[in-house]
DNA sequence: CTGTATGTTAAAAAATTGTTAACTTTTAAT
DNA sequence: ATTAAAAGTTAACAATTTTTTAACATACAG
């Protein structure tokens, strides 16, 4: 894994050069912007680490001229920043930053933020909604859209809808529904059947189908 | 662009005035830091250059009594060290400050560190306001626009309605409510429900979503 | 047909949120 | 430093919505 480290400051990219080399990392350093811009072009590291304040070009112009160049599309850049400022505040995210870190730096601390990011580029970024057919169902905006119109449901009849559509015509039994969407509650089998009912009365009955003996399926 | 320069040596103040003047700065000067702190809460400067080593109040504890300041929330922290301390351990950055420049100071080399602060301060301010429909709300000027007229809400209603708003038709629950606005207070779930109910008397009930059993949400 | 599984309904129970007013803390002004 | 005003918090209870259940109806496989 390769990164590049880009500071003003040598004091700083000495420090994390050496932390970061313990950790088995091939690293490359830029001490101002354009450096770090002909580096990460030869190079295309996996991971840049920008330091936000740099004199001429600074953390923020870099990582949108950087964001511009198609080859690094898939490289990760960590802001570090003097002063915690609030998440949604920090301008670094819209110009295209993927983390940040706040000095002054903890090593420990660095470490984890740049594994965490590695692995998770990895691994697709989940999407917070499934649309399927005229049905899109939004859990971080808990909102159901059916053929473009907001359909209300209840907590339990959201949860349950969005767990049979996480896995698009599979059966899912009583059993599996209820330790998946009551957790460690217990209810009876017609209050499942009652809440199915609720959700056919507002999405109609085409979508959610009876597989009778075994359980419940989404399916179009 | 005003700066406030705080030195108990008056060689340094009126070399550091004379630079930035020269780049055409509006400056103000303090010798000690409880000059420091009346002088920027009648001026609120756009930034503070911080001698660390002051008899009596010494830079850091100035430092810490501005960022106790809401007003000065948004001024910038910049300060001068006497000699090059190991980075990890410079006690600046968690006391608030944004950069730190040491002595002896080179002119061109602090002139770009201020311009560099400066212009970071500036693309903040830029993305510091949310617009739906007729609302605009502005964090720097905590400032509340409903179609058009001034609408005054309280601090942690205004940073309340601003979370949400950061992220419209997210539903945001009280958990995550709690430990963004009040950050590490501990309050009930009541008195969320309380300042909602005050904004919604403020701006009318249409924009802030009740999710029963999730949270609430900005939508329009 | 018959027995079991599922659908339906209404009402009770539980959970969640809204509202008010008293109280505490913070802030600003003198 | 004192004091008045504003902001923030909480408790108590009201209002509302959701969730569950029980009872019964209906569908369907064999």
């Amino acid at each position: 894994m390769k990164i590049l480290i880009v500071d003003d400051e040598k004091d700083i990219l000495e420090f994390l050069s050496y932390n970061l080399q313990k950790e088995g990392f091939e690293i490359f350093t830029a001490s101002n912007g354009s450096t770090a811009l002909k580096i990460a072009k030869k190079e295309v590291p996996n991971l840049i680490i920008l330091d936000v304040m740099m004199p001429e070009m600074d953390g923020i112009e870099t990582c949108e001229k950087i964001r511009e160049i198609e080859a690094l599309d898939s490289t990760l850049i960590l802001f570090l920043t003097a002063r915690s400022e609030e998440y949604s505040e920090l301008a670094g995210f819209s110009a295209g930053a993927d983390d940040y870190v706040t000095k002054p730096i903890k090593p420990k601390l660095l470490i984890s933020r740049v594994n965490a990011l590695l692995r998770r580029s990895q691994s697709k970024k989940a999407q917070s909604f499934i649309e399927i057919e005229e049905l899109k169902i939004d859990k971080d905006k808990h909102l159901l859209l059916h053929k473009g119109q907001v359909v209300d449901l209840a907590r339990k009849e959201f949860n349950l809808l969005y767990y049979l559509m996480t896995v698009p015509a599979k059966v899912f039994t009583r059993e599996e529904i209820i330790s998946n969407v009551w957790k460690d509650t217990f209810v009876g089998d017609r209050t499942i059947d009652v809440h199915i009912r609720k959700i056919r009365e507002k999405i109609g009955d085409k979508y959610i189908k009876t597989i009778k003996g075994v359980g419940y399926k989404f399916d179009v």
